[in-house]
Parts: structure tokens; sequence; C-alpha cells
DNA sequence: TGCTATTGCTGAATCGATTTAGTGTGAAAT
DNA sequence: ATTTCACACTAAATCGATTCAGCAATAGCA
């Protein structure tokens, strides 16, 4: 007792017109079409009477326009990357689009079979972190004319709107805190990707370490090829080793996450001793204990801005590329104090 | 400078052949509907060669099937939605489906919203947790043949599919261990919402509480109508007011995180004191300090037995309703321990 | 030779909407 | 009286695939 649903025509046999009147009926364009007030009043009443739902895949393949954004990121339960994910859906669901949120898991493959899912799919617009590799697959986007924005990271040799964060500032103002605390044996741990937003990182680190006239002691664990409980025994090794260090700087907050299991590990009470920052924050880190200090990306503008381009790319095509830079805040919490008293 | 992309027609006048052959070499239907071998293999070589993708959209329309899935749940990023959601993308992909994940905030609107949303897109099927007053919208889907099958939650007026943990004995498993630790003053904390499987955990706290001789305190957070601050602060003050209590049992892991939290404001070394638990696992409880011990839902089991009840109900209709209870397994680390030593 | 069967392919309908290009009517303008 | 124009509406093309029904040519068989 399959239930079908009604069409246009099914509609416009019922009410004896042509279906092009109750589409624009359907569509607001009633009186923009001169259709008389009576016969707008009829169809509403009717289509409000069957609730009637027209079939968007129909109108997809007509208009070629689906109002479906995607917004695509390395990993979208992490906290910095699902927030950025909910300011955009509610600022898209106001414009009359809806998102639809997709994990790449800095995988290439997967990003690739992901875009050209969507594109097949004709969704109107991406907004993309783009994992290494991607620039083929994002200039066939840019081709077909579907609007494109990077997002956390660029690529230089694609002329895309981007909005990323000013990461070398973010990095050196992180370390400089530390320092200003007292540490002098700041350790820097980040992953061994060679992505630009990965190298002003190191390069903020760099330069605050060197303006202090301190020692750099980085550590790179490998990204992926590895699993997670691997690289903590790495980073675990390395803590021990370098028994002299007093703060760690994590480049991102999975890092730190998996970091500060593998400081519990070693010894629950070693994280009262050292001082620690991460590269973006997160919901976890208000809530450790010892509260994680972190600097934080500046989400809502982020979004706003992610959103503001968009839109503007799907009003009108051929649009300059907008290249922004924002800066972001640093959060001190208790995880950064100076340790004056040894616990 | 737009590309259109290539239709069967193009190519097919390309070819010279008609849409129809190249169709069936494209649906790999060549032998089957008698087209000669070479002809296939002209057709497959030009497919290739152009790399040509059909346009998804038109063919929705003409098949009425998307191959899309959508997995509907109260929080994607809790992890034990986001886990189960990650196994059935997985399986889903294996067999040439696609998934969608959204988050229905428990939030009838909301849903209401994403159900039709997705419904007027055509999508094959969903896996829904179903907030309260959903029971119409699922039915109205049900009418039109789309498979749904709940999840995490059952609705007892509703013939549907469901998968659901066994929450009595879940809870009732885990306030024991509570109890054979030494706790004797455990409280249980939840929230207000009147839904079957939080009412089965409640009952399973208090099974266990009267078996042991031993009192009940429980404190209900109000859902979604106050802020997380807010119910924090009530959190709080229960735990100032009742100064007895030695252990809490929080009824989902995004309590006990929020909880975590107010247990670390009130005084950092406060958690050493109590014995935790939690109602599901989360990532999170491995990396606090103290871990946090957890009763975890069978996450693997889950996502396997949604997708093979799903994947029968896509390939024939009007099966009978498979109605399935698992069980859990209570995962016990630092948190749960007999705090013999007073720190 | 005449008949059917099979092979190998194609034309056109179809899904359900949008949209272009009209059509018929009556009133106003010339 | 004829032209013009606004009005109120509609027929049919269209988007790009799938698929039913059918056609021509060859093969098989008596």
């Amino acid at each position: 007792m399959k239930k079908k649903r009604p069409s246009l025509k099914d509609i416009a046999e019922v009410l004896n017109v042509s279906t092009t009147t109750v589409s624009f009926v359907l569509n607001g364009k009633g009186e923009e079409k001169k259709i008389s007030k009576e016969l707008i009043a009829k169809v509403e009443a009717y289509l409000k009477e069957i609730n009637y739902k027209p079939n968007l895949v129909a109108r997809s393949l007509r208009t070629g326009s689906t109002r479906v954004l995607v917004f695509m990121v390395e990993d979208i339960s992490n906290h910095f990357f699902s927030k950025v994910g909910r300011l955009i859906e509610d600022i898209s669901y106001k414009n009359d689009y809806r998102v639809l949120f997709c994990s790449t898991e800095n995988d290439l493959k997967r990003t690739q079979d992901l875009i050209h899912l969507f594109h097949e799919r004709q969704v109107d617009g991406f907004i993309i972190v783009p994992p290494l590799g991607i620039e083929d697959d994002i200039k066939h986007l840019m081709e077909h004319e579907t609007p494109v924005i990077l997002f956390d990271r660029k690529i230089p040799s694609l002329n895309t709107d981007y909005v990323v964060i000013n990461n070398f500032e973010g990095a050196k103002t992180s370390t400089k805190h530390l320092i200003d605390s007292g540490y002098k044996n700041i350790a820097y741990i980040t992953v061994d990707l060679d992505q630009g937003q990965m190298q002003d990182r190191e390069a903020g680190y760099r330069a605050a370490i060197e303006e202090a006239g301190l020692n750099e002691i980085t550590l790179k664990l490998p990204f992926n090829t590895t699993t997670v409980s691997e690289s903590r025994e790495k980073l675990k090794d390395f803590i021990k080793e370098h028994n002299d260090i007093d703060a760690i700087f994590f480049a991102t907050n999975y890092l730190s996450q998996s970091g500060l299991k593998g400081i519990h590990q070693i010894d629950p009470n070693l994280i009262n001793k050292l001082g620690i920052i991460s590269f973006d924050d997160s919901g976890f880190f208000e809530m450790y204990s010892p509260t994680i200090s972190a600097f934080a990306q500046p989400i809502k503008e982020m979004a706003e801005q992610l959103m503001r381009i968009m839109l503007k790319k799907l009003k009108e095509k051929d649009t300059k590329p907008e290249y922004l830079t924002l800066e972001g805040k640093l959060v001190a919490r208790e995880s950064s104090q100076p340790k004056t008293t040894k616990l």
C-alpha cells in the first residue's frame, strides 16, 4: 500500500489548470505571471490541503541547482571544525541552503571520492580543508564554475578564495606566552606533514624561541602512517629522554589530547610540573584537570566570512577571489601558569 | 568558460550509436542486452577516455533511488554516535551506498525538517535516533515504503525495526560495580527527559541500589531548556549540598563530561575522592586524569546489525520488523577503583 | 523458398519539475 | 472598424538519464 507522492501534473488535473500555473503559484510567481488572485488562492489552498512537497530531484535536474553546500574538513568531530560547521549550517539555513558535512581524514583518495560524489550530485558549492595533492580536483571544480572556498589551509598554486588563520603569529604568541610565564625548555610537538599551515606554526615557534635566546626542541610525529598509540609511545620516549623539558607546545588540538594521555601514563602528577599550550582550542581543554591553555581560532568570524564569500559567489559568477588571513586569540588557562610551587 | 559536462546524448552522437546502447554499456548490461563485443569495447573505451560521470540527479529522477542513506542522531560529535556512524559508512560504501550524517539535537522541529528535507530528496533509507513526538513523521515515511530503523531508542507505538542496548541491565551492572568497589552513597545524575531508555537506566540504578539496601540520591538536570553552564551550576550545588556522596553514576557521556568540569571547578582534587562511572564510553574518558570508567555499548555489533537490517529492507520490501536488544560491556578504569588511600 | 528466431541495435516515452513561447479574449486607442 | 495591448492562462520543450517496445538483418530450419 505504497503511497505515491502527488506530482504537479496530478494537481493540475484535479484543479483543471495547467502544470505551468501550478508551478508559478508554487514558486510565488503568481502575481508576476499575471495569474488572477482567485486562482492563486485556489491553488495555494489545495497545495496546503494535500501538504504538497515538490520532488526536489526533478527540480534540481531542471534548474541545475540543488541548494546544497558541502563542508569538507579533516575531521568533523574535531572541536574546531564542528563549531565552524554548526555556524555555517545556521547561516545557510537562513539563506535556504542545506549543508552536508564530511571528513576527509586528510586522505587524498577519500577526498577525491567525496568531491566527485558530490559534484556528480550537483551540489552548489564546496568549503574544503584541502589535503595535499588535491589541486587538480579543485581546479576541475572551478572549471565547471562550482564555487570552492579553501579553509584552514591555502594552496599557493590556485587562485581560489580562502579563509585561514595567521598561523605564524599564533604560534609565536603562544610560545612567547610560555616564555613569559618563565618556562625555559619549551618543546614543540607537531606532525610530519609539510603543509603550509604546519610550516608557519613551526616558524612561529622558532621565531619566538630565537628572540628569547632559548633552545629549540622539536618532535615530529608521523601522521596516519602509524597508530595513535604508537605515536603516543614515541612521545613518551621523547619526554623521558628530554627530562629537562619544562613546557610543551602542541601544534594541534588532537596532538594535545593524545599527548595529555601519554603524560598521564608516564606519571599522573607530571602534568602539574609542565607548562602546556595547544594550537586550536577544544571543549576538552576547559574540562581537563588542570584546564589547558590554547591559541583559539576566531570561529565565529571564520564561519561568517566563509558564508559571506560563498553566498556572494553563488549569486554572481566570476567574482575575483578573496584571500583572508584572520587573527586568533590566546586563551590562557591553568596549564600555562608559572609553576612557582612544586607540587 | 564554463565546461558543460557531456551527457549520454553527446556521447551517443560522437559514437554514432543510440543513447540506449551507451546506457546499457554504462550499466554493464551490454552482454545481457546483446550488444556486440566490439561495440561494447568501443563505447567503454570512449567513456574511459573522456572520464564520463553520469548525472546522478537525472538517474535518480528516473530510477527513483539515490543510493543514499541518512544517519540521524542526537549529536554526531558524540563519541558513541560518531563511532557507529563511521562503521555504518564503511559497510555502506562496500554496498555502493553513501551515508549522510546529521544531528537532531533531540529537537523535534529540527528533526522533522531534516526528515522532510531528505525525504523530498528521495534518500533510500533512514537510521534514526528518534526524539520524542516524531511518531507521525516516521509513520509517514513508512507509508511511502522508505526503510526506517530506529536506533538507541525505540518507540513502543510503532512497529519499526530497532536496535537498542539493554539499558536496564547496563545501568544495574554499572551501579553494582560501584557498590562492589565499596561505595555507599552513590548519586545518579540524569536529564529530565521521559524517554524510554532514560527510564530504563534509572530503573537499573534503582534496582541495584535497592538490592544493596542503600539510599537513592538522584539529580535530574533540565535538558536543553537551560544552558550547559547553568546545569553545571545546579550540579555543583547538588554536590555541595550532599557532601556525603562518595560516588556518582552519570546517565550519559555528555553529562559526565560536563560533570567532570564541575567537579574540577569545585576542587581540583575532589575527583580523586569520588567513584565515577558513566553510561556510554568516550575517547575523553581514557585520556582524563584519572581515567574514567564507563558502561560501553557494543558499537561494532550495533553498526553491523543496523546495516544488515537496512540492506535486507532495501532489497525486499515488506519484511517483518526485527527488534534487537543488545548487551553492553563494563569498562572499569581508574575512576571506579576503591579509594583506600585518602589523597 | 518461405517461415520463424535470434541478434544487435534504436526511437521514443518516461521520471517531475521549470520555463519559453504562445494563444485567445476583451478593452482601449486610433 | 481595425489595431494594439494587457490580461490570464497553457502547450510543449527541456534537463539527462533509464527502459519498453519494436525494427532490420541474418541465421536456422523444414
